[in-house]
DNA sequence: GTCTATAGCCAGATAGAC
DNA sequence: GTCTATCTGGCTATAGAC
């Protein structure tokens, strides 16, 4: 639990700026797209070097998504502090920090159909306990929600929670920037309008 | 116009399928994991005969976005012949529609992000003219549902549209029905509904 | 641990006989 | 037009010197 001797925190530190690298480049090219080469050159060092900190590509990609999940989970921590929130409130604030890290390009995007990443991921235990840890408390506060009245109770809660993480992903923020035409804070309006409150709009 | 010869017809018929095979796998596996190699396996034919029909793997693709199109083409002709439906009945089902093909396994999946592919379907010309003219009617719909008060009037059409067209690709029905909890007609109602009337449900 | 150089592999595309 | 066999390029991963 120590930080080690200024060797290893030196090593820390160029793994973490390795990791952030794959971060915003799997944000922008994806999984498929995104080459070793290309994070080696953005890292600044050789490609042989990137293999001596991760075993493969995939452990690359694997550990960026724990990253992420370490960043929901500590949005999620802050939500739960919050005093004077509703379940839905928090949702919302989750989701909203979601959506920017999208629109700010920080957001790894994983296609959700690559086997070898995937075998990856499921083996990776940091990966799955972060990733049981977030829904649980997500799904607390979305069954909370729907006692609330916040929530449609006709819905399983995993469907709530499935958009939820499928909304993090969402291509329609990019595109919409992509027009041009409206700020980043406008486009997050908007998409959690259309998340929590349908393309209806509201109608209470 | 005419149909031609003979030999041309069984070429056509040839084709077709091809082109649904490509279909098909691109909405399974998506266009980076699917190779040429699999789709000649699946058409039974050589790989070479098929850059006989087609010059690239991106050609491939484009022909079965362009089927796509049509076949959506197709619905949207027959909810604008509906009587007495509005235009929110008509948007839904039209949704409902490419839900369906998602959940059956025939709604092609593009990765936003492919540069060569993208390149070219807006080169392609049957391509194009095909996704306007479905845009614009269903652009049309969206502007009435407005006056309805069946769309949020403080949604701009333009990511009503996008907002659509994300959820005819969105992965939590396959994810949901990955489950094995409950049927398509079930997943499709619930999807259907997060979507039009948001995580929040109605509360008229 | 970092580098240069390269091995090994796979997938898109093509040559050339029939 | 269809086939078998092959070329080509790019990418993951590794060898081996320092």
């Amino acid at each position: 639990m120590s930080k080690g001797s200024f060797r290893q925190q030196m090593l820390q530190v160029r793994e973490d700026a390795i990791v952030a690298s794959v971060n915003r480049l799997l944000a922008e090219k994806g999984f498929d797209m995104m080459t070793v080469d290309e994070v080696a050159a953005d890292v600044g060092i050789a490609k042989a070097s990137l293999y001596k900190h991760f075993a493969s590509k995939e452990a690359l990609a694997a550990a960026a998504m724990v990253r992420v999940l370490q960043r929901t989970q500590e949005v999620v921590r802050l939500q739960s502090q919050r005093a004077g929130a509703s379940a839905a409130d928090r949702l919302r604030e989750v989701a909203r920090w979601a959506l920017q890290e999208l629109l700010a390009g920080e957001m790894p995007t994983l296609p959700a159909q690559n086997s070898t990443l995937r075998a990856e991921l499921m083996a990776d235990k940091d990966y799955l306990e972060l990733l049981m840890q977030v829904s649980e408390q997500l799904g607390e506060w979305i069954v909370q929600a729907q006692a609330d009245g916040q929530i449609d109770r006709a819905l399983p809660p995993e469907l709530v929670l499935y958009t939820l993480y499928a909304r993090a992903c969402d291509p329609v923020p990019a595109v919409l920037k992509a027009g041009g035409q409206y700020g980043d804070a406008q486009i997050v309006d908007w998409v959690l309008a259309t998340c929590f409150d349908g393309l209806a709009g509201r109608r209470a």
